[in-house]
Parts: C-alpha cells; sequence; structure tokens
RNA sequence: GCCAUCGUAGCUCAGUUGGCAGAGCAGCGGUUUUGUAAACCGCAGGUCGUCGGUUCGAGUCCGACCGGUGGCUCCA
C-alpha cells in the first residue's frame, strides 16, 4: 500500500497498483481530467522520473502531476514525444516503406528519423499533418506493453527493421512497446516512454521541416530522413512559438547587416565578408575596445605571418590533423600554408633568444587574420566564415602560475560580457576527446587545474566530457542573447603539448629548460562572428558606443543648412559619428529613413536652433526628446558613450 | 562533404498550361523649401545564378555545376 506525498505536502495512502491517474481522481476529477503524465520520486525528491499516467505507481514515492497547464520542461518533453509517435504513424501510413528509427522530443520540438527513399517534401507536410490530426481525432490511448529482454528482442527481430534492432539491442534490460491504441490492432513502436494518456490530448502541432542526418550521426552510415516538429499544450502557445521563430528571423544578421551597410557577402568569396564602412567602424570599436583591456590586463599585442612553411604546421600536428581544411600554396619548391590559429607564430616569438622563468606569465596577444577550410555546408552569414580574426592571445606560463592565469581570465571575461551588454554566462568545462595527444597524466592536471580554478572563483559550470581540443581541456564561455540563444564566445584551453613540439624553452629557477605551458585564450572569439551575434542581440539597434553613425542631423529646409553643417562639424570635433541629411525632403521622411538605419538620435536643426545653437533630439524609437543647448547633448552623448549605455545620462533619453 | 530546398532589377517580391520580363521601395532628373512615421511628375534599371539539353519557342521542362538557406557530419 504505497504512501504517496504530494508537493503540498499532504500524504495519501493508496491500494497497491494504484497509478497516478488514481491519485488525480482521489485529489479531484478536473485533475484528473487535465493531466498528462506524473513526476515521480522514490528518494525524496532527489532524483524524478517521468512516468506515465496509468503505470502503477511505485512504492513510497513522492509524485507530483504535469497537466497542459505545467510550465516545466517534462510537460513538453513528454507531449512531444507523444506527437512524435504520431508523426511517425501519418508518415508510415502515408509512406508503407517507411523505416522507423529514432524519434525523440528535443529542444523546441521533436523530430523522427526515418530510412525512406523517397524524399519527403515540405509540400507533404500538410498532408502529414491532417494525417496526424486523423489519429489525434481517433482519441486513442497510448497503451504500454511490457516484455523481458528476450521476448521483447524476439519480437523485435520479427520486424524486419535492423535500427529497431539496434536500438533494442543498446537498451540495457527489459524493453517495452507503445502502442497507439489496442495492442495488434494500432501502430506500435519499441519505446521506453513515457507518454501522454492518449492522442486526443495533442491540442497543437507542427511539421516543421525535414533534413538529412545520418545514422548514429555516423558519416559513414546510411543518411537518413529527419523530419522536426513540435507540439505545444495549446494553439496559442504553438502560435506564440512560430511567433518567436518570426522574431528572430527579422534579427538575423545576415538581413539586417546589408540593411544597415555594414557588410556583404558574395559568391566568389565563400565565407569570408567584405565590411563597409560602417561595418568596419563597429569592427574597429570592438577591436579597439579589447586591445584597451587587454593592454590594461598585461598582454603584448603582436602581428606574425600569414604564411608560414609547410614543415612548421607538420612540427605543430596542425598538417596531420587539420590538412583537409587548411588553405595552402605552393612556390618555389615550398609548400605554404595560410595560418588557421596564430598559436605556432607566437611560439616562434617565445622562441626568439634564451627566455627566463622571471619573464613569466608572458602574455601575447593578435587580431591575426586566420584562414581555415570550413566545408562548404557549414558557412554561415557571419557566423561560420572561412575568414577571420579572433581576438586571440596566448600566455606563456608555469604551471604552478596556471590557476591564477585561468581566474585572471575569468574575471577579464566577466567583464568585458557586461561591457556588451551580455549578463546571463554559463561555463562548460570540455574535457580529454578521444583522439588526442599527451598522456593521461597530463590530461588529468590540465583538467584538475581548470576544475579548481573555477571552483576556486565559485563559478558554476558544466561538465562537458568529450569536448576538448586534441592537445588540452578548455572552459568554454557562453552567453544568451535577449532571445534567449546560447552563443559560445570565449574559451580558454591548456596546452602542454604544442610548446614542447615546437620547442619552446625558458630556464628556471633551477638554472635547468623548461617547456612552458600555454594556455590558448579568446574573448569574443572569432570577431566577425561576435558582430554577427552583437547584431543579433541588438536587432541592429547598437547602444550608443557600438552604433557605426551615432547621430543623424536633418534639416528642416535649405534655410538651416548651413546651421546644419556646424552641428556635424561640432559632432565630428567631439569625436561622434554624424552623418548629415540635408536633402529635400520633408523632415518626416528623414527622420524615417534615419530610424530604418538604427541611428540612436536624430537631430532636428530648423531656423529656431540656429538662432538659440541648440538642437531638437530624436531617438529611433520615434520619440522626441525635446531641445537642448548644442553642449548639452554632447556631454550627455559623451557620457551614454563611456558608461556604455549601462546608466542612462540625464537629458539624453 | 551529405540530404532537402531556393536563386527574376540595388532591396522585397509577382510572372497562369512553355508564347513580347512586371510592381513597390531604393537610384537618377525635375517640381516642391518643407517643423517631426514616407510630397508630386518623369527617367533609367534585368544574359531570369552559370553552362548544356528538350522544343518552332524556355524565367517556366530536363541535366550538370556555382552559390544561398535548413539540418547532419565537422569546428584546432
Amino acid at each position: 500500500m504505497p504512501n504517496v506525498t504530494l508537493p503540498d505536502g499532504a500524504v495519501h495512502a493508496l491500494p497497491d497498483g494504484a497509478t497516478a491517474f488514481d491519485l488525480a481522481q482521489k485529489i479531484g476529477p478536473g485533475l484528473a481530467k487535465a493531466a498528462l503524465a506524473a513526476l515521480v520520486s522514490t528518494d525524496g525528491g532527489q532524483n524524478w522520473e517521468i512516468r506515465d499516467l496509468h503505470r502503477p505507481l511505485l512504492d513510497d514515492c513522492s509524485a507530483r502531476l504535469l497537466t497542459e497547464k505545467d510550465d516545466l520542461p517534462q510537460t513538453l518533453y513528454v507531449l512531444r514525444h507523444s506527437t512524435a509517435h504520431v508523426m511517425a504513424e501519418a508518415i508510415c501510413r502515408l509512406y508503407p516503406q517507411t523505416k522507423l528509427v529514432y524519434g525523440p522530443p528535443v529542444d523546441d520540438g521533436f523530430y523522427y528519423d526515418i530510412d525512406l527513399e523517397e524524399p519527403i517534401t515540405p509540400e507533404a507536410f500538410p498532408r502529414i499533418e491532417a494525417e496526424m490530426q486523423k489519429i489525434i481525432s481517433e482519441d486513442r490511448p497510448f497503451t504500454r506493453c511490457d516484455f523481458n529482454r528476450e521476448e521483447g528482442l524476439t519480437k523485435v527481430r520479427s520486424e524486419n527493421n535492423r535500427y529497431k534492432v539496434d536500438n533494442a539491442v543498446r537498451a540495457e534490460g527489459d524493453l517495452s512497446f507503445y502502442v497507439t491504441g489496442t495492442p495488434g490492432k494500432n501502430f506500435e513502436d519499441l519505446c521506453r516512454g513515457p507518454h501522454i494518456p492518449s492522442t486526443g490530448r495533442i491540442k497543437a502541432f507542427k511539421v516543421l521541416q525535414v533534413s538529412g542526418a545520418y545514422y548514429r550521426g555516423d558519416q559513414n552510415e546510411k543518411q537518413l530522413q529527419r523530419v522536426y516538429g513540435t507540439a505545444f499544450p495549446s494553439r496559442k502557445l504553438l502560435e506564440e512559438h512560430l511567433h518567436r521563430l518570426e522574431e528572430a528571423k527579422k534579427r538575423d544578421h545576415r538581413r539586417i547587416g546589408p540593411q544597415l551597410g555594414l557588410f556583404h557577402l558574395q559568391e566568389e568569396a565563400p565565407g569570408a565578408v567584405f565590411w563597409h564602412p560602417r561595418g568596419w567602424a563597429m569592427y574597429q570599436i570592438v577591436q579597439g575596445y579589447i586591445r584597451e583591456m587587454l593592454g590594461h590586463n598585461g598582454y603584448y599585442e603582436v602581428n606574425t605571418p600569414q604564411l608560414m612553411d609547410r614543415s612548421l604546421w607538420e612540427k605543430s600536428g596542425h598538417w596531420e590533423k587539420f590538412r583537409d581544411n587548411m588553405f595552402s600554396t605552393e612556390t618555389e619548391a615550398h609548400t605554404f600554408a595560410i595560418k588557421p590559429m596564430n598559436c605556432p607564430g607566437h611560439i616562434q616569438i617565445f622562441k626568439q633568444g634564451l627566455r627566463s622563468y622571471r619573464e613569466l606569465p608572458l602574455r601575447l596577444s593578435e587580431f591575426g587574420s586566420c584562414h581555415r577550410n570550413e566545408q562548404s555546408g557549414v558557412l554561415h552569414g557571419l557566423m561560420r566564415v572561412r575568414a577571420f580574426v579572433q581576438d586571440d592571445g596566448h600566455i606563456f606560463c608555469t604551471d604552478e602560475q596556471v590557476p591564477e592565469e585561468v581566474a585572471r581570465f575569468c574575471d577579464l571575461v566577466k567583464l568585458t560580457y557586461g561591457d556588451f551588454g551580455f549578463t546571463d554566462m554559463h561555463i562548460r568545462l570540455a574535457t580529454r576527446p578521444p583522439l588526442r595527444t599527451g598522456d593521461d597524466a597530463t590530461w588529468d592536471r590540465a583538467e584538475a587545474a581548470l576544475a579548481r580554478s573555477l571552483s576556486e572563483l565559485g563559478l558554476h559550470y558544466e561538465l562537458a566530457p568529450g569536448e576538448g581540443a586534441f592537445y588540452g581541456p578548455k572552459i568554454e564561455f557562453n552567453v544568451r542573447d535577449c532571445l534567449g540563444r546560447p552563443w559560445q564566445l570565449g574559451t580558454i584551453q591548456i596546452d602542454y603539448v604544442m610548446p614542447g613540439r615546437l620547442g619552446a624553452r625558458f630556464v628556471g629557477e633551477d638554472n635547468t629548460p623548461h617547456v612552458p605551458v600555454m594556455l590558448h585564450r579568446a574573448i569574443c572569439g572569432s570577431l566577425e562572428r561576435f558582430l554577427g551575434i552583437l547584431i543579433e542581440h541588438h536587432a541592429g539597434s547598437f547602444p550608443l558606443w557600438l552604433a557605426p553613425i551615432q547621430v543623424a542631423v536633418t534639416t528642416v529646409s535649405e534655410k538651416s543648412v548651413s546651421y546644419g553643417h556646424e552641428v556635424v562639424n561640432w559632432l565630428r570635433q567631439h569625436g561622434m559619428r554624424a552623418v548629415a541629411d540635408f536633402s529635400s525632403d520633408r523632415i518626416g521622411p528623414k527622420k524615417q529613413r534615419a530610424r530604418d538605419q538604427k541611428i540612436p538620435y536624430i537631430l532636428v536643426i530648423g531656423e529656431q536652433e540656429a538662432v538659440d545653437k541648440s538642437v531638437n533630439v530624436n531617438n529611433r524609437d520615434g520619440v522626441t526628446l525635446g531641445t537642448f543647448p548644442f553642449e548639452r547633448f554632447v556631454e550627455g552623448c559623451v557620457h551614454e558613450i563611456t558608461t556604455r549605455g549601462r546608466e542612462q545620462p540625464e537629458g539624453t533619453s
């Protein structure tokens, strides 16, 4: 007789074999009707398992019933998993040759991988959705059928589907199937569950896209078709989700960038950026800011060659590992590679002369132009390019100095992101990958050093096993933008391998040579990508300090053009980036054009302003802020720029 | 690189069963001299991604290639 504890602390004694549904009914018929699944914990709430409503509850446990109204990831997980089954059945009905593979819920929806020769195209989505709607209207219960492992394997082997057999063999313990309706009569699928009570509970869903996906993520395996969809507890939530997708589309840097005259891409230079004056202005602002921060933090900026001989890349190990992704060129019997990264160059600088331990830590930074021959299919606007510049840097230090350097870097990263308006930072620690150089003892030491630094700083982090670089583990710094999308920006990586391979040495206190540890680090990562993220985060409406054009000066009529010139010149004298619009349009369209360009301040100059030496200030949101003496406007702007918008200066906004 | 999908004017898009390549905005010229979310008239602008094929005739149908997009693999 299980005692079930509810979230409010109430304890219900239920008969043996009672289900979560029975519990819900006991609490209230409304809840029983609304419940989709249950969260159950047998260890006092440490670990929670999502379970079918109609499975018997475990012995004494804590339980929470999930309804459509619960805005919990688990609710969506179950709902979407079940919708994936419905979609799979619909596809099997429309395409009887389909072999089902795997269909999990994912962030924002679900997918189902299928093996089917005939391509499913977006035109087929409405047909699939209509078929799904039929299944939903039939309101068939999801029925769990448990088998012991032997019986289950026999059953799945009879289905003539190698993927499902694979799934079953890899699953641990006993096997379960879910029937969408009556066993023996309706669609069934090997599945561990859980599911919602019946198909009729699916209120809002949509088939969204189809793409290729290798079986088990293996390039050498068969390419399957992956059909994506999503589901929500209500039509309204689905609409909101689709609306969010539209909003994200409006922020797309590939649309906004060219619109604002920041950059363009063209097919003769795939993966490389043509920066226009306004985009380059932003680029320079970001670079200048980082340069200043690094200067304050004891870095020396350097510059190293674009082309270096193949032999150097062979020594560093890049030629062996990344040859396919490196551009190279032949001349006078030499093979030169265009640098894909700056570290080998920095090691060459380190190696000049005899280094003493007294010089460590030596921090070198470089805005070096790097090229990587990324596969054509991965290129994506500014976010994934072949030619880029990182805010790159390498710290040469001793083993003992690593924690201190990592800590200093973490502080710098946090400060920098704050200045760019990214406050939601999360950290991942990526550990040794399967293919790597260096022995396990070295990896142990490196991973422990990073973990210790993070712990000592009190920074929370998530472990990313196997995601480290081939030469060492790394810390990844991620931020979320204003739409909640995560972006990996900064990184710091310990490298015990490359300095040794390239012959870097320093003389230690003991008067013998030692190999320095090298920390690879970047705060923004690729500046191209960082600009892309800034564009999407701000939707083109950049804070004043980043805005490529800060002020548009517009005249009411020809009578004010002379004062307009004066204002533009004054602004430029004060270091502000200003443009003039003295065209013969009326003030309305001129303001509109400046707003379209997301220029933070639009000054209206008329005869009265010329007399007062004042400016009428408007912002890009269409708000008229008032008329101010010119000097006061500039003071406000300067304050806003130097504080990077962290506090609003009086009188300007 | 793989699967799907797309490519028409600077931008956003229309173009019927294969039958004279279009619109709005932007641009240029003119009129208007303007006080806060787009004044008026006119002009110009295209090898319909490229190459090949089918056809009396191709933006439209077929093939190859290039590039973009959504994913997959990859991301030192």
